[in-house]
DNA sequence: CTGAAAGCGCTTACAG
DNA sequence: CTGAAAGCGCTTACAG
């Protein structure tokens, strides 16, 4: 057996020398720019398939082509790394998109959005995107300032409103489908709700937080309380646990995602109360792990991945040059589930 | 408003004029080779700093240098993406180290393992990689052939039996951890056993059957019993059921990710079953999940992204060119938790 | 329609 | 120790 040895690929010039012409008549032939007759192109063509050229990145880069990668900056906070997979659905989704496109997708975890910002700098300086893909938007988010300095074409992941970048989003953010939710536990008979959130630093949680209150307010709930969460499962065991252990507990409880809903369902089971006849449990961002759960919880969203593809589509609009501003994401609505009915139906039947 | 331009980032050339000198006098004194004196160094370094000069990647790409890409594919089967997290958390751990030393990982999906062989050949080709990290191996796994056919730098993750690739993993693959898990079990006397495994093309997955049967083996259970599972929480759902209602239902079942031992877990509450009393339920590869349901749930390994990490570090020396063929990953062994006991000890206390 | 030439930003032998 | 020059692989005005 021979030694692997990285053979070293075919060239243009290899091209033209072998096809006998100079290395800009095989550039255009083979870019499909004017500049050669047909028959000379198919011939430079044939050559180059022949020797399977492919072209240098690098090469191209120097040009000023982009280099064919998008990167996607999860701007922490770190604990939540591989615990939440909300971005990662969203990232696997954008990749299929434009990995069908010869896209590669830089996956990169920061500490928060002023590292996240940071990396976008080094990024533009050391030229390795071509654009960025942003989500989960915060108040006065710094990335956004920086994007729109470097002039770096960015998607954002929100509503409507992000200065000149390019975004995809919902008409109102998260607020129809909260209120929506709500309009359908009061129907239900609840009087009494509460709503886990996220950390109010992030827009979206905000809005829903808003919504929340709007639609419990207008239908004059008996009590509505809002706790702000970290997005994680443990501090979600404790504030559910704090919840139920009070007079006057709530019946339905929203969780912002998958994992918080998990632990809100394990501590409802674990101090003996019945889901959903003792509280009803709704989430958000379902990664399909609540379809597992003994009962299924009924969940707000959960196409993660697909909206990723429609970001994906978004970048390669962007990217071709199209013009993009703004595409609208379906909007979502509550699936209700087995965990979720008439509070006290067991004892009242 | 303008449009934002693209600031052109300072060249080489850009300092060479600004501090009087050469571009090679530049190169050499930013690379931090011998060339030029110790004083003119410091003084063209103050300039590329003032500037905020970054090295163009695409530029030294040019020169056989590598772009600072490492890229990792998960080969398939497609449905599993974006609910088994497996693969994010070893990509998260290998980020954090790579990123350290600025370099980026693209993160890729493929439908399987020729699908990813392929996309070693793209990558080559345009040198869009410098290395690549490989997990999950399989029987007569194509990726290993093409890696060294191409030549390419590559960190396998498995036993030490991989060619001449370098590669990170246990001693003896997942061999003496299912059999202490087995031999905990019987232990606690369980006389029936389960386990639920994952496809049987993937070589860990053969590794746990074969040290569960002969575990079970040398212990004379009273029943072993394997089930090939697909890796997903609804078909170890099915199997769960089919397990636990049929006569000498299993005391015991071990999962093999934290998905299919959450799924099983329902199932059984749903039967009216107790866990442990009923059932002891032991889960592989927990993302933390388990330590939010009720009851917790038993699991052999949880420390995912720190591996990862550790095929970061490998990584890293194989591109530095150090010397590297294999490294091997600290053992890990059964965290016993709630929802493990004795056989009926409910019914016996 | 075609070719010779310069250039993208960096590196590296090669003379001084 | 330093500078002028050639080159990495490709593209693109610019003359013919």
């Amino acid at each position: 057996v021979e030694p692997p040895e990285r053979r070293r690929p075919p060239t243009v010039a290899d091209i033209a020398r072998r096809a006998g012409v100079s290395t800009a008549a095989v550039s255009y032939a083979l870019s499909g720019r004017p500049g050669v007759a047909a028959h000379t192109r198919r011939r430079i063509r044939a050559v180059a398939e022949e020797m399977g050229w492919v072209p240098h990145p690098a090469a191209r880069a120097l040009h000023g082509h982009g280099v064919g990668v998008v990167g996607f900056v999860v701007a922490g906070p770190e604990r939540l790394f591989g615990v939440d997979t909300y971005h990662f659905r969203l990232a696997s989704g954008m990749m299929r998109e434009l990995s069908a496109h010869s896209y590669d997708v830089v996956l990169h975890e920061a500490a928060g959005v002023h590292e996240a910002a940071a990396l976008y700098r080094r990024w533009h300086a050391e030229r390795r995107v071509d654009a960025v893909f942003l989500s989960t938007l915060r108040y006065d988010d710094p990335r956004i300032e920086v994007l729109n300095e470097l002039g770096m074409p960015a998607v954002v992941y929100s509503g409507p409103d992000v200065g000149d970048l390019a975004w995809i989003g919902h008409r109102k953010s998260d607020r129809p489908a909260m209120a929506e939710t709500v309009d359908y536990l009061v129907g239900l008979g609840h009087g009494r709700l509460a709503y886990v959130s996220g950390p109010l630093d992030m827009r979206y949680v905000t809005d829903r937080v808003d919504a929340f209150t709007r639609a419990c307010r207008s239908h004059a709930v008996e009590q509505s309380t809002v706790v702000t969460g970290d997005d994680r499962g443990d501090q979600a065991a404790r504030i559910t646990r704090r919840l139920l252990s009070r007079p006057g507990r709530p019946t339905a409880v929203i969780y912002n995602n998958d994992i918080m809903a998990l632990a809100g369902l394990a501590v409802t089971t674990e101090l003996g109360l019945d889901v959903p006849d003792d509280l009803s449990i709704v989430s958000w961002e379902d990664s399909s792990l609540l379809r597992l759960t003994h009962p299924p919880v009924a969940t707000v969203s959960r196409e993660v991945a697909s909206r990723g593809g429609r970001a994906g589509q978004a970048l390669l609009a962007l990217l071709a040059g199209e013009p993009m501003k703004g595409a609208l994401l379906d909007p979502v609505w509550l699936l209700p589930d087995r965990s979720v009915g008439r509070p006290g139906a067991r004892s009242a039947s």
